[in-house]
Formats: structure tokens, sequence, C-alpha cells
DNA sequence: TTGTAGGCGTTATCAG
DNA sequence: CTGATAACGCCTACAA
């Protein structure tokens, strides 16, 4: 039925070993045997079975993608489609095949995990996310699984190969940036508490606070999701202090998308009454209104190096531990502005 | 160094035959030694290997996806992400893989779906999307791969197995919706040409407008993609009509989230000025500003219904050729308002 | 009910 | 430079 390295053989008059190392572009093979044998290939139309070759080479080619709870609305943020974009580019050329995790629960996802370990389906792992205790990295670190992730491990993170932006940093400047246009009252919102960004990017903006000399107070420091029912309401709360604030750090492009809905509800305007900066810098901000003002954490290269950087830790065994920093940058659109004190 | 099916049977004093039996939990093995076989499974911690099976099954219980050309920005609608939900949930129980197609351009992923599927490293495909003239299902098709569309082939679709909306119809409701409140200039505001799914709604527009005695105006249809760059131009140009349209039908959350912000850039109002239906009812739709009167097509539905059909094509070979329609909804939020004459 | 043996399509190790 | 031959880990007749 299907056309095997035997069959070529055959065509060729060649034995099936030296089929496979013309595949193999072997340099110990004559051009001219070469030539032959991809004339017979050609000729039969023969195409190598992966799968044959993945159970003698003990190697698949393909690399696992691990995604966040889908049941999470985490999931539906853009952030994913550009990474995976940005993996995908990598993987396509060294001829990697990607798998998706499956399953809805967490539960479902940390076993589909360990089938795809466990049965040999790939050679390593790419984490799409990093949050604290988790089962799923945990579990690769224990089975001694190639693997990447993408963003800062909770713990050990000297010890886990990792993709990450400063985001401290990150944080820092975009906090910054508010206090050089006057502001001093400035919250911060994030998302999942869990989420290791979440926990730098709050760390960056009470440095920001600190080296300006001006307070924190937990009051500014809001967490909800602001994608869930009712998740409107921690912010309808922080803008209704005494001293509501001026400027808003919010964790990412999509939350950021919710909270300029919410103020317009509120009757504020962006930047008029408030003004906001956010992170990712997905096509979303710059398709909202305002525009966003947002840190490019340049998604796509966070993508591409993570799967770079897996393929050398799969085909080199003893490549060092590595911590890769992607740059990131401020675009200034139209959700900020100079701090200008009420009117009495 | 890994465990094998005859370290277990050794183990177990059985034959390896045995233990294969035991893990297809054959129905012609005592209980007994199925209890002892499994004791010495878990004792030296077994796990059958994947790729072994598949060279011996000839079935590889993966599954490939076909995205549309990631350099589209189309590769950013949040339709991906839950149709994915909806084929992984499908996939989970039933023990299969998801593969995704790799590469930037159209070329290369035509190449990816060409390796996958003569690599044999995947037992049937699932296109994401379907649009007139694809070398990939026409590809699919001529070598005899298990394949299932989701939307509507351009051609011989009932040759095809397909899980789709009925498109027509749900475009024709939502803008006897519009007609309902008293508009009587509906302009259409469109995605990519070459996808079927707008081909299908615009029909549906045309339809509803016949059928009301309204006049289908060519100055009203519009294909540009707004989120691109100079996108709004079509926009504006569309707005600056001699008679202005009162309604927009447009093809879908994103791109209606971009609709909205061009008119507000233009002074216009929504619901106020225009009033917007647009499609797909994705998250995006309750966060935008207003929350977007949208058709619900279920894209989780979708992909559920479009995994599960696969799964039984390629389990059972002579499954016949299904057309499979998911039902819509119209879910009115506040993008839409009764037609007001304009004070003079 | 269970064991034996051959095969799935490749690659790798030896010879030559 | 090329050819046998034995794996890779599992499945499935066919035997027993």
């Amino acid at each position: 039925m299907t056309v095997t390295i035997k069959d070529v053989a055959k065509r060729a008059n060649v034995a099936p070993s030296t089929v496979s190392r013309v595949i193999a572009d072997s340099p110990r093979i004559s051009e001219k045997t070469k030539k032959k044998v991809r004339e017979a290939m050609k000729e039969l139309g023969y195409h190598p079975n992966f799968i044959a070759r993945s159970l003698a080479n003990k190697s698949t080619q393909v690399i696992g993608l691990v995604m966040p709870s889908s049941a999470d609305k985490a999931f539906q943020n853009p952030f994913f489609p550009e990474v995976i974009r940005g993996i995908s580019k990598a993987v396509h050329d060294r001829q990697y095949a990607l798998q998706l995790s499956t399953g809805e629960t967490e539960a479902e996802i940390y076993d589909g995990v360990v089938h795809m370990v466990q049965g040999k389906r790939v050679d390593g792992v790419i984490l799409l996310y990093s949050r604290a205790n988790d089962k799923i990295m945990a579990y690769l670190q224990k089975e001694d699984v190639p693997f990447v992730v993408i963003g800062k491990p909770h713990k050990k993170a000297e010890e886990i190969t990792h993709v990450d932006n400063d985001n401290v940093r990150a944080a820092r400047e975009a906090t910054e940036y508010l206090i050089e246009l006057g502001h001093e009252r400035i919250a911060f919102v994030g998302g999942n508490v869990n989420l290791i960004v979440t926990m730098d990017r709050l760390r960056g903006y009470e440095k920001a606070l600190k080296s300006a000399g001006l307070a924190y107070r937990k009051d500014y420091i809001v967490h909800e999701e602001f994608l869930k029912e009712g998740g409107q309401e921690a912010m309808k709360e922080l803008l209704s202090l005494a001293e509501p604030p001026t400027a808003l750090v919010v964790a990412d492009d999509l939350m950021a998308l919710g909270v300029l809905n919410t103020l317009a509800e509120m009757g504020l305007s962006v930047p008029g009454d408030v003004s906001i900066v956010s992170f990712n810098n997905v096509l979303l901000s710059e398709i909202s209104r305002p525009p966003l003002t947002s840190v490019d954490i340049n998604i796509f290269q966070l993508g591409f190096e993570a799967a770079r950087n897996l393929i050398q830790q799969i085909e080199n065994p003893n490549e060092p531990i590595k911590r890769i920093i992607i740059p990131h940058t401020l675009v200034k659109r139209f959700s900020c502005d100079y701090y200008k004190a009420p009117s009495q």
C-alpha cells in the first residue's frame, strides 16, 4: 500500500540502508547513487514515515505546548496566538511539529501533559505561562524532561531555562512615565495573583513609587479579573475612594479594555480624568478607544526564543540552563496625559 | 533504560503479548492475570509508548489543526482560541492529541500540512477556516485524508464533511433585526472576501434587504480589513456618502471593535447615530463600549462537533459525509437602537 | 486463556 | 562507499 524505504531500495537497486542514508543526506554516499535513489523516490512518490523514524531514533521532533486552563478567560488573551506565532516560526524551519495540551480543567491538562510525556509523544515542552506552585512544572522537572518556560519560574529560576521580560523594570518604567507626567495618585490593576508576571509588575510599580517618594497604598492595589462577571466592582470601589487615583497601571491590554469601558460607564474620560498605561501591546491596544499607551514586550520574540532554545536543549543534552530576557519598549499612544489639578 | 512491555511481562511471569492484551483490556484475558499484570505495571512505573503503538497500529491518535496564515491579522481573532477549546474538549476524552500546523506564509503552511500527512503524523485534519480555492483542502481531498472543515467548503460542499452555521440565515436575521428597528439604510462591512463565511453573510444581508423591499446598493458594501493599516479609509468613505447608512452589519466582533473606534473618531455615536450588529459573540463583544449586539454562533460547539465527527470518520472508514449546522442566536446588547429621523 | 513469532518502517552497527 | 542485520516497543495472527 504505502511506499516504503524498501520499495525505493529495490527500484534503485540498492540496500534499504543506503536509502536511509540518502534521506539523512549522509556524506558517505556518492553523489551518483544519491541521485539514483532520489529519482526512485520521486518516481514512487515516497515520503518518509515519521513514526517509524521516531521509534528507531527515540526522537519525535515534536514539541508540546502547555496553555493555561481553557476554563480560564485568560485563554482568550491575544497573547497566546502571538507567542504561538513566534514558536511556530522558530519550529518550522527546523522541521519540528507542535502538539497542544488538551483539557479544560487543570487536572485534565496535567493528565494530558503526563500522557504526552510518558507516551514519548514529544521531545520537549514549552510552558506558556508561569505561576506559583505549578504541578506541571514540578512534574517536568522531576521527570527531567527538556522544557522551557515563558515567564519567570516562581522558585529555582536559576535551575530552569526560561524566556522572560524584565517585568519589574518594565513596570517601573511604565509607572515612572506616569510620575513624569505629574501623577502622584497611581493605582495598580493586576491580573491573576498567582501569575508570576503579575507579581513582578506589581513589584516594579512599587519600586517606582518608592524611589519617587510616593506613598504605597494598599487600597490602590486591585487584583480582580475584570473580564469576569462582576469584575467591575473593584474598579468602581477604587475610583470611589476619597482620594481616587488619577492614573492606572494595568496588567495587560485585554484588561485595560475592560477598565476603559468601566471608566466610560462611570462617566470618566481617558486620558482626561484618568491616565492608563498597560502591557503587551497587542493589536487590541491600537484599535481601542483611545489607543492605549502600552509596554511592548515582544511577544513574538518570547515565543521564538523559547522554541529556539528548547530545540537546542533537546539536541544538545548538556546545554546549560539559560535565562533569556527579551527587551521591552513603552509605546506611547493616547491613554496618558499630564496630571491636571482638578478645577475646584 | 525505559521500562517496556517486556519488563512488565517478566515481572508478572507472562508473555509480552499478554501484557499487550491487558493494555487493550482484551476480554480474553482472565481477571486474575490482568490484575497481576497491572500490578507489575504500577510497580515498574510502566507507560505505553505511543510511538511504537502507532507504528504497529498504523494509527497515531493525533489530529492535525490547520489555522489560517499567521501573517494574517485574522490569526488574532478570538474565534480561534474558542474553537480550539471546543476541539480540545472533544478530543481529550477520546485520548486523541492535537497537532498544530506551523509556518507563517500560505506556502509554508501548505508544506507543513503535506509533511504531517505524508509523514503519517496525524490520522486526520481539521481545517479551521474555509475559503475559495484553498490548496490545502484540495490536497486533503486528493489524498483522501480524513478531514472536516469548519465553515462551508467553497465547492463540492456535499462531498466534504463540514461543520458550519447557517450564516446566510444568521445574517438575514441580523439584518432583519435592524430593519425592524426602522433602519432602511443599512450597510455591510465584511472581512476577507475569500472567506466563505463572508460571502454567506453578505448573501443573507442581501436577502433581508430584498424581502423587505429595500434597495441593495453597491456603495453600501465594504470589504476592507479594518485591522489593517489604513483600513479605516473605506469606513470613512462609507459614512461620507450623501446618504450615509444608519446601521451596519459587521462581519465579526473584532472588526466591529475597529469600526466602533473609527466611528468614535469621526464623532459619531453608537447606537445614537449608527446601529451595529456583528457576529461571533466573543468575550470582546461584552467588554466593548457599548457592548455589542452580536450573533452568537456557538464557536465552542463548532469545534466540538468538528472534532467529534472527525474522530468518527477516522475510526469508521465508511462513515457518510455529513453537514452539521450549529444553531445561532442573536444576543441583544446596546449597539442597536430604533432609527430616528435626523432632526432637521 | 496464553505464548510464539513475525512485522510495522526506520536507523545504527558492523562488516566488507 | 555500500550491504546485511539487529534493534526501536508494540500488536496480532497463529499455535498451543
